[in-house]
RNA sequence: GGGCGGUUAGCUCAGUUGGAAGAGCAUUCGGUUUACACCCGAAAGGUCACAAGUUCGAGCCUUGUACCGCCCACCA
């Protein structure tokens, strides 16, 4: 009979984590089978940048999908989760980019064709590195599916969507005020713009005025460069102050432009002076209003940033170095009535933070409104579910006043738009592959639109372009639609949204049935995490120095849903020390295990005559068990996650290893079986722990990857022994409590005597007399009918047990006193407060029986304890 | 300007059908007891932001107030 090998004395989890992976991937437990009969459970991974590095966000959301998919996968579910990575157009092309710079070259050195192969190598070199991170934390993804929204089969999807789209006129190309990124050098969704508070100032200057009551008015503007494109004043149609400039005109100060005076809603009379300068070309508002009173639009800005021609003396000068000139000029000449500060928000770019200049120009849209009343449809019936729900507030309102989504950039890397232009006709052929001549009129003269679409039009597909679409893939048919999206809330506009609209428009159905949003990671400071904050962090760092089995419990234990979490040393070292702990407890249970001791079955752990520890530690698994199954259910980690952190820690280490300990022989296989069980429980939250000592202890298969997750009909759950149980460590910790109050020494035994009232109660006590002599030190353990007179600390303890141990050592009694004063303060009040309320005719009509029953049962012992109480205040005297 | 979330023990946070306030860390006291000092045992610590309301009963439901955070929005 040989013997376990026997564990190290301390847990080495760089060693552990460095094993597991591989073999895990190696053997295949993570690739699903497209074939397979089970119930499908599918994830998509939001894929990361190929440019990024895991961040702690990253891990977060990693490690809620690994739980969640590792559970699935353990309950026998066909499961897929399904990784990737995003081209990440802008970011990704900034990069190589920069590298180039510091070679003195830009990309237009090289050209499209060799910068684009520029950045493949950079991807080759440097792109998997998130990918490599994300095995390091565990991650059990399918990568033997993985995806790259550049890749051949994706870049058909894309394809063959814009051209439906555009066949159905839903894609259009046109000229409108976009936001353009002057240092980007692109167009810009609404939702690339940042809006960023700042401290600005509100200009006020004086424009001429011709045939009107008077001879100037006074406008106010933030951006004072603007007004060389300024083709109108607007004033509100019912603003009496300025009915006098019916016929009148103005001119344009510095430039000289005759201005026309209109009359137009949206103007706020409370504002500023009231008349406001109408920069068509320049301003969202004023494109609009230039649209309603045909207002010529003159562009005064060009797309680095700089005045154009049409700016006159300031052409070719920065927007912002005009915005001085100007005010200076104005200044001279007397026109810059007053300056104010005036904090007010600016669109930022959130790749490069440069302040966006809304530039009229031609770009191709999606009209989004028709897409985005089947997503709204579609959540509203149920078919998508959010969780926390609440999210799908923001969701709705977003769709709701969604405006056209511009998905033209003028980058190289990414999916370029499908698009053709006829030398000789001039028309547009939009074709699935390279057309050889014009679709209108045959010539071949065809020049490709030299843009790329938004980097988010092609992960909106994600969900069904990683399966194959629109082949009816195999894939396709076993795996979509998936059953869960896990994301964080920044994203829903980007992608969510735009995931839902997609895949209701090409697939008829909803890409995902429920969306879990998770919570934001902060830091100590409470602030998110960025990298403009500089307070992002390596999170493997973190993984190596408390173990990532540690950094996932922790992750998991913090994230409730719809809550934002705060990582600290603290709790990463108090869940390092979980894992510790659970090391040792399994040092000391495979000192009783043997090479051929097997694991039991429950009907063999049914027909055993087992201890009451046994019993009960039996029943608080299948209670614990349940709990988990049921918080699991619901996404709620953070309840499963603290259950099994008290059932292993406070319940099976604590009292049941202690208990045990009188007949470990005997208790064996419960030991075995428990241990076994709590395992496969917490894989799913820490793999690498549960793998290593998995396979040292009875087993059945090869990996606990592959094993059954607990469950459970309850069959175990016990109240009786639970209540029993209860009772016996209630006793324990009152002996404790009492020695360690009077100072006992720790070696020194004491006698017990208890006051029984039930002979049931009291003939279970005997027959258990053993665990409390062992874990409170009792030497004498006696069952009593009465309390004595001797001078000794009396203790109330539940259900009507009384205790007394004879006193030894120094007693301060005036301390003593204090404490069973306080103690009797206390209870008191509880006794008032109950005596009123059951004094109270309407809770006692009104309040279900069992809360009034229960209510009676504890003022009875409260008022059992306040005779307790006095009797031992008495005998101190 | 709208919307959402937060305010519970010194700190970070749980608390789902309204029915005796919880955890981890920190603190105090005592301990090497045949797995563990990343440990064991015992204890202390809370007008659940404030106000009003509904209810027999409110941390939980309603309304309002204050402060904090996030998101969206065309007040120049």
């Amino acid at each position: 009979m040989s013997t376990r090998t026997e564990l190290p004395k301390t847990y080495d989890f760089k060693q552990t984590e460095a094993r597991w992976y591989e073999y895990w991937e190696s053997n295949g437990y993570f690739s699903a089978d497209a074939s397979s009969t089970a119930p499908p459970f599918v994830i998509v991974m939001p894929p990361p940048n190929v440019t990024g590095s895991l961040h702690m966000g990253h891990m977060l959301n990693n490690t809620v999908h690994d739980v969640i998919v590792r559970r699935k996968r353990m309950q026998g579910y066909n499961t897929l989760w399904l990784p990737g990575t995003d081209h990440a157009g802008i970011a990704t092309q900034n990069v190589v980019e920069r590298m180039l710079r510091e070679e003195g070259l830009s990309r237009h050195d090289l050209g499209r064709e060799k910068f684009v192969e520029r950045v493949w190598e950079w991807k080759r070199e440097y792109g998997d590195l998130i990918t490599r991170q994300l095995r390091r934390i565990g991650a059990s993804c399918d990568w033997s599916r993985e995806r790259f929204t550049l890749d051949e089969g994706l870049s058909r999807a894309v394809r063959e969507v814009f051209v439906r789209l555009y066949d159905e006129g839903l894609i259009y190309r046109g000229e409108r005020l976009i936001n353009w990124c002057p240092r980007c050098r692109t167009a810009l969704s609404d939702l690339e713009v940042e809006h960023v508070g700042v401290e600005g100032k509100l200009y006020h200057i004086r424009y001429p005025v011709h045939g009107g009551d008077r001879d100037s008015v006074e406008i106010a503007t933030t951006r004072p460069e603007t007004m060389l494109g300024d083709t109108a004043l607007a004033i509100h149609p019912e603003d009496e102050r300025y009915s006098g400039l019916e016929r009148a005109t103005s001119t344009l100060p510095l430039i000289g432009r005759e201005l026309a005076f209109i009359r137009d809603e949206i103007v706020d009379r409370e504002f500023g002076t009231g008349v406001v300068k109408v920069t068509p070309a320049h301003d969202p508002n004023d494109f609009a209003m230039g649209e309603r009173h045909r207002l010529p639009r003159v562009s005064v800005i060009d797309e680095d940033g700089r005045i154009t021609e049409q700016g006159g003396p300031y052409a070719g000068m920065d927007r912002f170095e005009a915005r001085k000139k100007i005010l200076d000029d104005l200044e001279e000449e007397g026109q810059l009535v007053r300056v104010v500060q005036h904090p007010h928000k600016v669109g930022h770019c959130s790749r490069c933070r440069t302040i966006v200049e809304p530039l009229l120009s031609t770009q191709w849209f999606v009209k989004i409104k028709p897409l985005a009343d089947e997503a709204i449809l579609a959540v509203e019936q149920g078919r998508t579910r959010f969780i926390p729900q609440n999210w799908e507030k923001t969701y709705f309102n977003w769709m709701r006043n969604i405006r056209d989504w511009c998905i033209s950039r003028q980058l190289w890397w990414g999916h370029r738009i499908p698009a053709w232009y006829c030398g000789a006709c001039g028309e547009i052929t939009v074709s699935r592959t390279d057309p050889s001549s014009c679709g209108h009129c045959d010539s071949t003269d065809l020049r490709q639109d030299e843009d790329v679409l938004d980097t988010w039009f092609s992960s909106q597909l994600w969900p069904f372009s990683t399966m194959g679409w629109p082949d009816e893939t195999e894939d396709l048919r076993a795996f979509y639609p998936t059953q869960l999206l896990i994301t964080a809330s920044d994203i829903i506009f980007f992608w969510v949204a735009r995931m839902m609209m997609a895949g209701l428009k090409f697939t008829q159905d909803v890409p995902f049935s429920e969306i879990y949003i998770t919570g934001l990671i902060r830091d100590a400071e409470r602030q998110k995490l960025s990298k403009s904050k500089g307070n992002v962090g390596d999170p493997l760092l973190v993984c190596d120095e408390y173990g990532t089995d540690a950094v996932r419990f922790t992750l998991a234990r913090l994230g409730a849903p719809g809550s934002d979490l705060v990582l600290t040393e603290d709790q990463l070292e108090s869940y390092r020390a979980f894992a510790t702990k659970i090391w040792n407890a399994a040092r000391f249970t495979l000192n009783h295990v043997e090479e051929s001791h097997a694991l039991p079955t429950e009907e063999q752990l049914r027909a055993m005559d087992l201890s009451l520890a046994d019993r009960w530690i039996l029943s608080r698994l299948h209670r614990t068990v349940r709990e988990v199954n049921e918080a699991l259910d619901q996404y709620f980690l953070h309840e499963a996650s603290r259950g099994i952190y008290r059932f292993f820690w406070r319940e099976f280490c604590d009292w049941y290893l202690e208990m045990a300990k009188l007949h470990p022989e005997k208790s064996r296989p419960v030991l075995i079986y428990v241990f076994e069980s709590a395992l496969r429980l917490l894989h799913p939250f820490m793999p690498f722990i549960t793998e290593e000592l998995w396979q040292r202890f009875p087993h059945e298969g090869e990996s606990i990857v592959t094993a059954a997750y607990p469950e459970t009909e309850g069959e175990f759950i016990d109240e009786t022994v639970e209540g029993q149980t209860a009772l016996i460590h209630e006793i324990i910790v009152k002996v404790r409590n009492i020695r360690s109050e009077m100072n006992v020494d720790f070696k020194q035994f004491v006698p017990l005597r208890l006051a029984v009232g039930d002979a049931a109660v009291g003939s279970m006590l005997e027959q258990n007399a053993d665990y409390v002599c062992r874990l409170a030190r009792v030497d004498k353990f006696e069952v009593a009918q009465a309390l004595s007179g001797e001078k000794a600390a009396a203790q109330a303890v539940a259900l009507g047990v009384a205790l007394e141990v004879p006193l030894r050592g120094v007693i301060d009694l005036d301390a003593e006193r204090a404490r069973l004063s306080k103690e009797m303060e206390k209870t008191r009040h509880e006794i008032d407060g109950l005596e009123r309320k059951l004094g109270n005719n309407k809770f006692l009509e009104r309040a279900p029986a069992a809360v009034v029953e229960e209510n009676r049962h504890r003022l009875e012992e409260y008022r059992a304890k306040e005779a307790r109480l006095e009797e031992g205040l008495g005998r101190l005297d």
